[in-house]
DNA sequence: CGAAAATTTGCGTACTACGAAAATTTTGCT
DNA sequence: AGCAAAATTTTCGTAGTACGCAAATTTTCG
């Protein structure tokens, strides 16, 4: 078994972005409480280490795949990266990658994909007295934040590819998909609501999070003058805060031709609030 | 080439729903906002169908295509179908279909697709005075009310074959997101806010539009004795009416230990929220 | 009508996804 | 320790996919 130095070099070699710490520390998340301590065993043995070698083994690799199937699309471009590099790259033989991805598109993503599940469980760990959009807010925060703090070079890059790519489209919504469904479940469990008018509320509400984020996102990649992720989206996230308007009605008024007024009060939040 | 017209009139049986041309191009994120009288000139070329005889043609291919598709997987299931039976069914040579689409997922969804974009359309033609969720509400629904009016007896089991299946997951998605991404300009234009570049709100009421909806998918493809779709949708959507709770604290409502759900360790996790 | 433009088609190639069985590694038990 | 069972990786093979390229065909337009 002299492939598996090679994967382990492989690893260090490349374990710059993930770092010692890990993308995202399940370790330095705060505020455990005892009810959701089933949840936080789960997550530890998703993103932590496993107490068997063979599923710790197991998840190194998929690591390592993922870790460079992003690495070598952000250098090299998505098209001239085949699943055979990335392999080779991890140290496995190609037909493993795929005992662990469908895709080599769905290993570029792994690690976002993670990063979504991340946020559900870290929801579920927020104290159970706060606010729940402050709840959600710090939640949705903590992947984010553990990752701007040790900054990779590729933080952006990574993220730039991952949106931008029409190939990457799909799973890039996948994970999207799951950081909602995740959230969605996480706040049905918070507020456990007994109106069965408000049953959908936990999947509305969750869907607005992720739209907000999604926004936040795009104005990150598009900042000329680099700024941090986290301020965006807690922006993004105060918008929603600061109620649903539902009594919005279009400025009834003309939309007619020509006719452009400056638009009469109604929401118009503000935007420079630097939190 | 006589073989499309024969294709397209047999396969004739869902296609009232009408699609725009948009080739292989997929994320095609563009489409500013523009003032509404264009709209309506655009849609009714998507709707109906162009001056052009090659224009004509060309989309009467693309509708047999993604019609064939979609029946085929219907009938033989997800596995049994390949790009050479989609095109022989449509009466095209393989090379063509992926003229049209990037792959037979694409093919399959293009009509779900389609639909997604004309509720965009149709919101920009509610009439400005309407308020804004009864807007959004007719805009949404109008797709479905077509399709439920003439209802054909695949109808239910193409959606639970796009929603349901794994691999249609992401394409599905993207339906979701041009969906989402139609109606947030639509919106945009609609309530002319002051400042649109800055204004989150647009998207993240057309992600809290798309959510519902999706629940309202969900609970339809569930729902033993079936019932319509619409109705489903309105509810979701009157629950978004309702307001916005922002002042819902999760109070002291603790989780009591035995209230564990059926563990969410697993992977790609459809989207059903009722607690 | 006839040339120009667009589209379809056939062919070839690199790549992908995955089944099946053999080789290897880890685990659990004594 | 050591050995058998279970899990994982690997090798090999195959069906299918995505797409570039150039020839054939169809539509448009002067």
């Amino acid at each position: 078994m002299t492939q598996t130095q090679d994967a382990a070099a492989a690893q260090a070699g490349l374990g710059r972005l993930a770092g010692p710490a890990g993308p995202a520390g399940p370790a330095e998340l705060a505020g455990r409480s005892e009810l959701a301590a089933g949840w936080e065993q789960r997550l530890r043995e998703r993103l932590a280490q496993p107490e068997s070698l063979r599923a710790r083994k197991k998840l190194a690799t998929r690591r390592a795949l993922g870790l460079a199937a992003m690495r070598l699309a952000v250098d090299r471009g998505l098209d001239n990266v085949i699943v055979e590099d990335i392999a080779a790259a991890a140290g496995v033989s190609p037909r493993t990658f795929n005992n662990y991805f469908a895709s080599k598109y769905e290993a570029i993503c792994s690690l976002a994909m993670d990063r979504g599940r991340l946020a559900g469980c870290a929801l579920r760990m927020r104290p159970p007295g706060e606010p729940l959009m402050d709840a959600i807010t710090d939640a949705v925060l903590e992947p984010y934040l553990a990752a701007e703090q040790a900054p990779s070079l590729e933080w952006l890059d990574s993220w730039r590819l991952v949106v931008r790519s029409p190939e990457l489209q799909g799973e890039y919504l996948r994970t999207l998909h799951a950081t909602q469904y995740a959230l969605a479940e996480a706040i049905a469990d918070r507020i456990l609501t007994a109106d069965p008018r408000r049953s959908m509320f936990p999947a509305i509400l969750a869907g607005a999070v992720t739209s907000a984020m999604q926004v936040a996102l795009e104005r990150w990649l598009a900042s000329d003058p680099p700024t941090a992720l986290a301020p965006l989206i807690r922006q993004a996230l105060s918008e929603l805060r600061s109620g649903w308007p539902a009594e919005i009605t279009p400025a009834a008024n003309s939309v007619a031709e020509g006719d452009r007024r400056p638009d009469p009060d109604q929401d118009s939040p503000d935007f420079e609030t630097t939190p």
